[in-house]
RNA sequence: GCGGUCAUAGCUCAGUUGGUUAGAGCACAGGAUUGUGAAUCCUGGGGUCGCGGGUUCGAGUCCCGUUGGCCGCCCCA
């Protein structure tokens, strides 16, 4: 038994985890260029001014904070967005338009671990900086649906939930709220999913009971599920801010729908996203079932660049996490199991036979196969069964009687055919092999 | 921050009302087997029973504390 363990909510990962752990990131990275988003990363370690200026002293409580031996106040980060508004904000004007950036990185917070939650996680953050309009939606949730179902998830195993805070500002505004009230409103409307009707005792406490008919208008609100029901909601309301608003939802949805992407969104004004930088449209993504918690979270934060000290400069983005998404890989079967096999596996006789196999497996690991062979001397029974649980699709046998006649053998472990080549020829022979299958 | 629950070998777990030197399967290593495939048989290494204290002639077992895991609440940027 250790005598140190890991920190509570840390992780280790060991080969077989880290495999997996790699094939998620290779295809994320893979999905991000094929969307033409370029990759960037960053400090680990902030200054803790860089979230609090943005969310408020209460984060701090959730923050791996602490003052440094320079004195400075610092922490791990929690998340990407500040640190990417800084970097596109410091050269907004040097970079090409549009700026579309990913990356890939380890974030920390000091929370209980749950399941799908530990202290440190990975996450994809994918951001499009400089474009005010929904056509930054569109290429993002279409990169979020991509990113899922190249691991060959499909319409049946998730969805996006999709919403609006500017389309709630608008509204309620339209029915008479102040900003204050509707803040509250908001509040109620994110908890009204899991509380009901007790959501709204915030607001309640705050400005007093909510009016029965506006109660009513707020709750048909939330019962909103798709374009037309909106359309229908909006019309009788008219306003220009209002009717701007629903051409960038038809923008954005009919361009989804073009993309055939569908069947993967869902109209959900349900959606608010708590504490909030979010300025515009907002987006989750949920398992079908409803078993795991959030897969991803994004949405339009246009004020945020300018109040991290950058110009003004729009933005939307979002986040996948590791954990929950390794979940529903896992329950729904289709988190391959990884193994790191080599190519080309040599069964060795004795001491002279090794030093003569030493040249091909040098050789061959210089021209890119993986070749593997045991340490020790070990019986020629027991090699081959080595060889075959390798997975090494060849095994190259050197022997006394290979040797003596200046030749090796090459069995195919698929087909258990084997042949003998003159030694001077084994690369050759072995890379005709493997560019041929 | 709060609540529930658990902790014995690398893994999954047995372990009797508290009673000799704490077990099994899997995995790993060696052998049977010095030239051919996931078999079989044998053998072996590996434990401060999470840690600390208490009760007792005697504690893996009972009690208290503590640390950690899992699950949930708050929160979830």
């Amino acid at each position: 038994m250790a005598s140190f363990q890991t920190l509570p909510g840390f992780r280790e990962f060991y080969p077989e985890d880290l495999a997996r752990r790699n094939h998620i990131f290779r295809l994320w990275r893979q999905t991000a260029g094929t969307f033409g988003f370029a990759e960037y990363d960053a400090p680990v370690l902030e200054p803790l001014e860089l979230y609090k200026a943005k969310s408020g002293d209460e984060i701090e409580a959730q923050l791996f904070s602490f003052t440094d031996k320079g004195g400075r106040e610092v922490a791990l980060r929690p998340e990407m967005t500040p640190t990417v508004c800084r970097l596109v904000g410091a050269k907004a004007n040097a970079l090409k338009r549009p700026i579309k950036w990913f990356s890939i990185g380890e974030f920390y917070r000091y929370e209980r671990m749950q399941k799908g939650r530990g202290r440190c996680f990975f996450q994809f953050n994918a951001d499009i900086f400089g474009e005010p309009g929904p056509e930054a939606e569109i290429e993002l949730i279409g990169l979020l649906v991509q990113c899922l179902c190249s691991f060959g998830l499909t319409a049946e195993d998730f969805y996006v939930r999709l919403s609006d805070r500017n389309l709630w500002f608008y509204y309620l505004e339209a029915l008479g709220l102040d900003e204050a009230r509707i803040r509250a409103v908001l509040g109620a409307v994110d908890k009204y999913e899991k509380y009901g009707d007790d959501a709204f005792k915030g607001y309640t406490e705050a400005h007093g009971p909510l009016a029965p008919e506006l109660k009513a208008k707020i709750l048909a609100f939330l019962q909103v599920k798709s374009l037309a029901a909106l359309e229908q909601t909006l019309a009788a309301l008219g306003g220009e801010k209002l009717t701007a608003r629903l051409a960038d939802w038809k923008k954005l949805l009919g361009a989804l729908e073009a993309m055939g992407l569908a069947k993967f969104v869902a109209v959900d004004l349900g959606v608010v996203r708590g504490l909030a930088y979010y300025t515009g449209f907002v987006f989750e993504a949920f398992d079908r079932k409803g078993e795991l918690r959030a897969l991803a979270g994004g949405g339009r934060y246009d004020d945020l660049v300018q109040k991290l000290g950058g110009p003004a400069l729009p933005a939307v983005g979002f986040a996948i996490g590791d954990m929950t998404f390794a979940l529903l890989l896992e329950q729904r079967g289709l988190m391959p199991t990884m193994v790191q096999a080599p190519d080309v596996y040599c069964v060795i006789g004795g001491e002279a036979e090794r030093l003569a196999a030493f040249g091909d497996i040098q050789a061959l690991r210089a021209a890119g196969f993986r070749v593997d062979y045991p340490m020790k001397e070990v019986a020629f029974g027991k090699q081959f069964k080595t060889a075959a649980e390798s997975g090494a699709k060849l095994a190259l046998i050197y022997g006394g009687d290979e040797l003596a006649k200046g030749v090796v053998k090459i069995r195919d472990l698929t087909d258990r055919s084997e042949r003998e080549v003159p030694r001077a020829q084994v690369a050759a022979q072995v890379r005709d092999f493997f560019s041929a299958s």
